[in-house]
DNA sequence: ATGACATTCTTGT
DNA sequence: ACAAGAATGTCAT
């Protein structure tokens, strides 16, 4: 079922004519979305949408349809305050028991089902020393994934435009300076297909994750994993689940360094007000993925 | 709506 | 040990 994986693919550029165009799409669905949240007061017209970057208005709408789920309108009303207030309204009685799940083994932490475990503070502190790390660029529904992996499982995914591999890769080397890197998208693909599939979301082969962190950080990560696919959470709520109602803002920098962005979903973290606040890998991409997580919602 | 400041944890000297 | 910064929150205009 997986023709994907057996694909050769050694450089992201090829996949662009393969028939899976979703990330050239999203060259083109990350303009619009900018400008929708740029000019979302001016109501703009799907025709001055489609005219900024030189499509029919059809030929957009049916675009921006496929990749999200969701017609630019209904877009833009999933990443309106409204709706972010919305989804901070609703409940959050998953205090304490998902907390419990969370250590033993599987659970439905996020809608992807993941297995996580956090390495011990010696060797987080060896700053990856003595881990191999095997790395690969995938295209995805939001641009090009950077998915890196240890032999205990995923340990990093980060996000960037054709052109910013290299950035993309140095950021997240920086995170462990001493670990041995080599490029291997055959490692890296099944991964990235898994992930960014929702068809492939299966409880009995769930994703193995490694946690490399501080113990402030890996358990502001493992209150994100505990939020729901279309539910958000604002950093002070964060704050207090993890016993430390005061640290809101620390909570805020230990979000930003999840170095598994979407697995681990920072993107679900908000204001208090219920807007979106920053992303490490760009405020547009944050709002692409909860729209498209809003249009996976209305799929089912 | 905007801006100052309070506050906690991380991280690099 | 210390100082600066961070994807915040709150309160006063």
């Amino acid at each position: 079922m997986n023709a994907m994986t057996q694909t050769e693919i050694t450089r992201p550029q090829t996949i662009l004519t393969d028939e899976i165009t979703s990330g050239a799409d999203y060259e083109i669905v990350r303009k619009v979305i900018e400008t929708i949240s740029e000019t979302y007061q001016d109501q703009p017209s799907l025709e001055t949408l489609a005219a900024d970057v030189g499509m029919e208005p059809t030929a957009l709408q049916k675009l921006f349809t496929r990749w999200a789920g969701l017609s630019p309108k209904g877009f833009l009303q999933a990443v309106t305050l409204d709706h972010a207030r919305r989804l901070l309204a609703s409940d959050l009685p998953l205090l304490d028991t998902a907390y419990e799940l969370g250590l033993s083994g599987p659970g439905r932490l996020h809608d992807l089902f993941v297995t996580h475990e956090a390495m011990s503070p010696g060797e987080y502190k060896a700053k990856g020393l003595g881990l191999t790390m095997r790395y690969g660029f995938h295209v995805c529904p939001f641009g090009l994934a950077l998915v890196m992996t240890t032999d205990r499982g995923l340990a990093g995914l980060a996000f960037c435009d054709p052109g910013g591999e290299a950035a993309a890769l140095a950021d997240m080397q920086g995170r462990w300076p001493n670990a041995d890197y080599s490029e291997d998208l055959t490692a890296t693909a099944p991964y990235a297909a898994r992930i960014f599939n929702p068809a492939n979301w299966r409880s009995d082969q769930p994703l193995k994750v490694v946690l490399i962190g501080t113990d402030f950080q890996v358990s502001v990560w493992n209150a994100l994993l505990q939020i729901p696919m279309g539910k958000a959470l604002a950093y002070s709520d964060i704050a207090t689940k993890i016993g430390r109602p005061d640290a809101p803002r620390a909570v805020g920098a230990a979000v930003g360094a999840n170095p598994v962005s979407f697995v681990v979903p920072c993107h679900r973290a908000v204001g208090k007000s219920g807007a979106l606040t920053g992303y490490h890998w760009g405020l547009t991409r944050k709002k692409a993925i909860l729209g498209w997580e809003a249009g996976q919602l209305c799929a089912e």
